[in-house]
DNA sequence: CGGCATCCGTGACGATACTG
DNA sequence: CAGTATCGTCACGGATGCCG
């Protein structure tokens, strides 16, 4: 976003670059992608940045239309910032670099967790396991519960179960990184009961049933 | 490729932000995916850049084993920077970034220009347009020419014209950016002779009578 | 308390000069 | 050709203060 600090090449990667390769842009992005959020839920899902980068960076994704900053009604008077479509587009860049990331997740001691960053990587391994459906199933971590939105939406994902959810998928944080590195399929995983399905939707019966009885490999 | 300012969450995309995240890191890789290159054949096509942020980077991009780098044997001296297998895995990102940017694409007098900056967001339409046929296709525009490797390499595109292409394909940077941002397509583009195809391969012929008629609509 | 603005220390960056 | 050295500037992170 360093409208001082441009590369000023005339191509379309160093552009989005030029918009959104200052450090935290993407992270933002990340937040927003799961709805409409307050500052104080962006500062408290965003650790370690600092409260003036934070207003600096909405400041400019608002300047350049990829965020709106809407007042909500009187009941709970409260500031949100919410994704303008243009932002919505950027869903494929962070898939893009959740995917290439996704192998190099290794816990370290000092790293923060939230629940809903599992969203992003798994949404190309639930979706090709649904096999195109649409609906909403929320995924229940031991670190919280977020939902994904296939097919539907925007927004893509959310923090917290999703209204009336198709599915409901029980699983472990080491198991869901196994689904999002593809060392293990859906599939198998149902099978061995390290993720659980409730729920009696199409949706529901689409995954228990899924595709890919065998992991699918990596090369 | 902040290792001392890492964002510490436990999330696959802030581990990429983490390791390619750093500026001129990704407009590095934007360079390497054209092949092996010299110290001074990057700095002359990231104008911007310091020589010592070039030569940090560099070794950062070595140090996480995305790039190696060679000494080319006695007949010419030289020291060549190349992807590793892991780095040529940033292709998607890289080509994320540039779909959302290229309807940004409004030249800037200020803006540098290389040929080959347009590889990356024609590899998608050209990709499409030849029906996931291989081959190489050289592509010469007034700013210079570069070739686009379909199917094969990697390198996914290199500068100025590839060995034995199967194709030649001379257009206007205009008509260039028309292709990419889906204003044209392929087949207008040829029948109206803003592209010239030249050529006798089975490519050739394919992207003369390429499909989708009339442009691809955005929406 | 939510939503910032201000101040300050540190480090990253950009420009230029210089060297093996 | 392939970097290293130096230096001024600015962006970032942390803390604190302010105001509705």
């Amino acid at each position: 976003m360093p409208r001082r600090r441009s590369y000023d090449h005339y191509c379309a990667t160093a552009r989005t670059l030029d918009v959104v390769g200052d450090r935290w842009t993407l992270l933002i992005v990340r937040e927003l992608l799961a709805g409409p959020r307050r500052y104080t839920d962006l500062h408290a899902d965003l650790p370690g940045i600092s409260t003036d980068v934070l207003a600096a960076r909405l400041k400019d994704l608002e300047r350049e239309e990829l965020a709106s900053r809407h007042r909500l009604p009187p009941p709970a008077p409260a500031v949100v910032y919410e994704l303008t479509p243009q932002g919505q587009q950027l869903l494929p860049v962070l898939t893009a670099l959740a995917e290439w990331g996704g192998p190099a997740l290794v816990r370290k001691p000092t790293d923060a967790v939230r629940a809903h960053w599992y969203a992003l990587p798994l949404l190309k391994p639930l979706t090709e396991a649904a096999g195109g459906y649409s609906g909403v199933i929320d995924v229940a971590l031991d670190e919280g519960t977020f939902h994904l939105r296939l097919g539907g939406g925007p927004p893509p994902y959310g923090d917290g179960p999703g209204e009336q959810a198709d599915v409901r998928m029980a699983l472990t944080a080491v198991t869901c990184t196994a689904l999002i590195e593809g060392k293990l399929s859906v599939a198998e995983g149902v099978k061995t009961g390290l993720v659980q399905v409730s729920g009696e939707t199409n949706l529901a019966n689409l995954l228990r049933r899924a595709p890919g009885g065998s992991p699918s490999r990596s090369e």
